[in-house]
DNA sequence: CCACCTTTTGAGAGTTACTCTCATTTCATG
DNA sequence: CATGAAATGAGAGTAACTCTCAAAAGGTGG
């Protein structure tokens, strides 16, 4: 009852889990992965919109109940991708003496290899659906504020301020909106940046304002 | 067929328009109001997703077809309402050797006046809506987007840089997440702070970061 | 290897937001 | 008042979910 998501395992796994746990884990990381491929694939054929439930669990061999049960909402299916914690974690692990923005700037440049691992069509492919389907764009921006929450204990330990406060909410929050426009720049500009360069450059404006 | 929204002058008219245009119009005006006013009471009563597009057409005496031609989702039933154009407006009317922030700060300040006319019920009503529903804080989230790039505009003129600049950009959409979080902080501490007083500590944050 | 229990899956029915079309009604105008 | 344009209503259709329940598959003790 507690947890009806049979991927919570599975989802948490980058890290997790040596040794195989079971043929039944397995059989579930290999549906995710069908359910994920299968869908990529349609939309890179028809775009998102054209294509439904029905023809992803046809292509990946699965009913369209379990594709509901695997993912929330269509959405999901092109996004989740849950590297949250794993950065948290990370940047509680830098230095604590570690100017805060550089903490930042060296967590995200490591969450950019971590996504750029997936292939980069996988990348373009979500850049681009953030700009063209509005629904995916807020779902990611969704994705970003729980980010962004999960952030803010972090950036209250490091600037001396209660993690809830107004102040570190907020920071976190603009944090949030400025990534999410690097990726909508990122990907309206035909993917020609260097992503990297351009997370470095929004931190600049976060952390010096826009006219130095 | 390039206008096939009946309410488009209806909706930009908080300013426009003093002869009254005809009955036509009028009772445009008095449909979209009856709608808003049915989904208020609607939502009040028994919450935003129990309620359905039916009820509120039958509250407000309308057909279902009728309320998705004023609103093309529900969740724009709650929040539409346009100040934008009249906002960027108010911000290029300010003297150009103000500083830049300050004329932010201003223009924000007005901005909360107009929406609090509205009335403070629908004002937190809003705002609480935002909390609760995850749908109508997405296209709030959206609409301020909207509103982000329109900033772009200004921001450009007033810091001499491209509009459509990376910089800019990075800058409105930080901004946007700030103000975003503003109305979360502010709904979630139930409105007990002063919301035009958040709004100047946020522009505090974005203007001398997070640690002064 | 079999039987038992748990987890996962599939099938199907139901809900609701939203779209499209077309006939009817309602306003505007000469 | 007649004629054209715009707004409305009715109805059918789509697709993303949700819920329920029975069948299948995996894990486990004997």
């Amino acid at each position: 009852m507690a947890d009806n998501d049979p991927m919570t395992a599975a989802r948490t796994s980058p890290s997790t889990d040596r040794p195989q746990p079971g043929l039944r884990e397995r059989k579930k990381i290999k549906t995710r992965t069908a359910i994920r491929g299968a869908t990529y694939r349609l939309i890179q054929g028809q775009g998102y919109d054209a294509t439904t439930i029905e023809q992803i669990a046809e292509l990946a061999e699965v009913s369209p109940s379990t594709v509901f049960r695997y993912f929330p909402t269509k959405e999901d299916i092109v996004l989740t991708d849950e590297y949250d914690a794993l950065l948290v974690a990370e940047l509680h692990a830098r230095p604590a003496d570690e100017p805060w923005l550089e903490s930042l700037r060296y967590v995200m440049q490591r969450a950019m290899h971590l996504e750029a691992a997936e292939g980069p069509d996988v990348t373009r492919l979500r850049a681009r659906l953030m700009v063209e389907v509005p629904a995916v764009r807020s779902r990611m921006m969704e994705s970003m504020s729980v980010t962004g929450h999960l952030l803010c204990q972090v950036i209250g330990e490091r600037t001396g301020r209660a993690p809830d406060s107004f102040e570190v909410r907020v920071f976190a929050m603009s944090l949030v909106g400025a990534l999410m426009e690097v990726s909508l720049y990122w990907a309206e500009h035909r993917h020609e940046d260097d992503l990297a360069v351009l997370v470095d450059r929004a931190l600049d404006v976060l952390g010096h304002g826009l006219v130095p």
